[in-house]
DNA sequence: GCTAATTAAGGTTAATTAAGGTGAATTTGT
DNA sequence: ACAAATTCACCTTAATTAACCTTAATTAGC
């Protein structure tokens, strides 16, 4: 059951609207006064905001802008009558994550709201350290460090080692060519004739060995398909 | 700088959206024909993706949807001259986090593609993408790792015989002509008069022999047709 | 309209060339 | 001096070209 804010003033529609939503099983809170807004939070948890922009007293991006300052990241949609770009770029800026222009189709309303619903369940719930540990199959990498680990075993990579590992880290299971390969590690392509890379590509592949599901397949021509699982 | 991938077959539209995208510091990779959008994500990793709808041969639903099993939290924009609600709903249905009705305000696509990445600063990490095994008659192909496979036996490509394996299963039971596919392979055709193709095309076909519903039919003068049963 | 000659497109196999792999030797940096 | 980085010489494999062959499409002659 999830819960909407709905601030609408003009009675008729926000009846309507309440109603329909209703019956597809939302908990609505319909407020038309938009001084009352803030203050609702402390009794009803919204999952989503639809917000009327044209308000008696307050304007709805005012509004928006608040309930942004205090929830991060809770979806709020505009709906209104102003069909302006520019007043779309406002409701953007006011902390709006969807914009409906009315007339509008509930239906459409209601495709919205799902859709706001659904992109919130990838948010973390807490934003997570940035973690140093990378996995890679059976092994892992301690960027900071360095290090590569397998059952207890510590390999230190050397600096270049390393600043290439990283390149098919940022790539993996994709392909990076030759080319920028080179370009990042060694900030210019005159080595695209030496062998330099090569061996380091060759030391990579055997410090990775002890993971068969790990691989560096070359594209002749085109550069490295860093393959983990 | 973020990357977008832009599917648009009207190539005017295209080149401006493009090009006004790009002044915004974006990176666009712009493809018109929708049998390819899948293999880009090989060397290209879109931040958003754009999505016209209505395309030649392949759909921008059916698109939407393929994008969606392989990264279930790329954010999508279906772009379109279908306006109907019933559009709409197909396009959320589809994997897409916004749709925007033609015409449409360069401002507020711009506008969109920036909501769409702050919703996204919030999203987890997104997981490994699944990996994409194509079922090939008797065969299967599993194309992260460039492997052919039938009862056990198991076949690496090359880097050319993938891509010209590739551009074949986009098209499969369809005609590819010969020009377009050296296009996508080579990236030019002074090819065109070499008989580099022909000899993937005779490899491909030799690969393939264990699965006589499998066939690499040549049109003369036209290109391949690929039937897959 | 039909068949035969012509020609252009594509197939085949092998040779060539270019890209990359490898292990050891050499150079560089501290 | 020591380890890391690079180069070297040689090896392997993929990509391309070459030479010649086959087939389909076009044209010429009847």
């Amino acid at each position: 059951m999830n819960n909407l804010l709905y601030i609408e003033d003009e009675p008729f529609l926000g009846k309507i609207v309440k109603e329909t939503l209703e019956s597809q099983s939302y908990q609505v809170l319909l407020i038309s006064d938009g001084a009352l807004v803030m203050d609702s939070f402390d009794s009803f948890t919204p999952d989503v905001c639809i917000l009327d922009v044209m308000l008696p007293n307050v304007d709805g991006f005012t509004l928006g802008t608040q309930i942004r300052e205090r929830f991060p990241r809770l979806p709020i949609i505009f709906v209104t009558a102003k069909i302006e770009t520019e007043d779309l770029i406002k409701g953007f800026e006011s902390g709006g994550t969807d914009y409906l222009r009315k007339p509008f189709s509930i239906k459409e309303l209601i495709v919205r709201i799902n859709n706001q619903l659904k992109i919130l369940q990838y948010a973390e719930p807490t934003p997570k350290p940035n973690s140093q540990e990378i996995k890679l199959g059976k092994y892992k990498y301690i960027k900071d460090k360095y290090e590569l680990l397998i059952n207890n075993k510590v390999r230190k990579l050397s600096y270049r080692e390393s600043e290439v590992l990283h390149i098919l880290i940022a790539h993996q299971n994709k392909t990076v060519d030759r080319k920028s390969l080179l370009m990042s590690v060694w900030g210019d392509d005159s080595f695209y004739n030496s062998r330099t890379l090569d061996v380091y590509i060759r030391k990579l592949r055997s410090y990775l060995m002890e993971d068969s599901g790990i691989e560096i397949i070359t594209l002749k021509g085109k550069g490295y398909h860093f393959i983990v699982p």
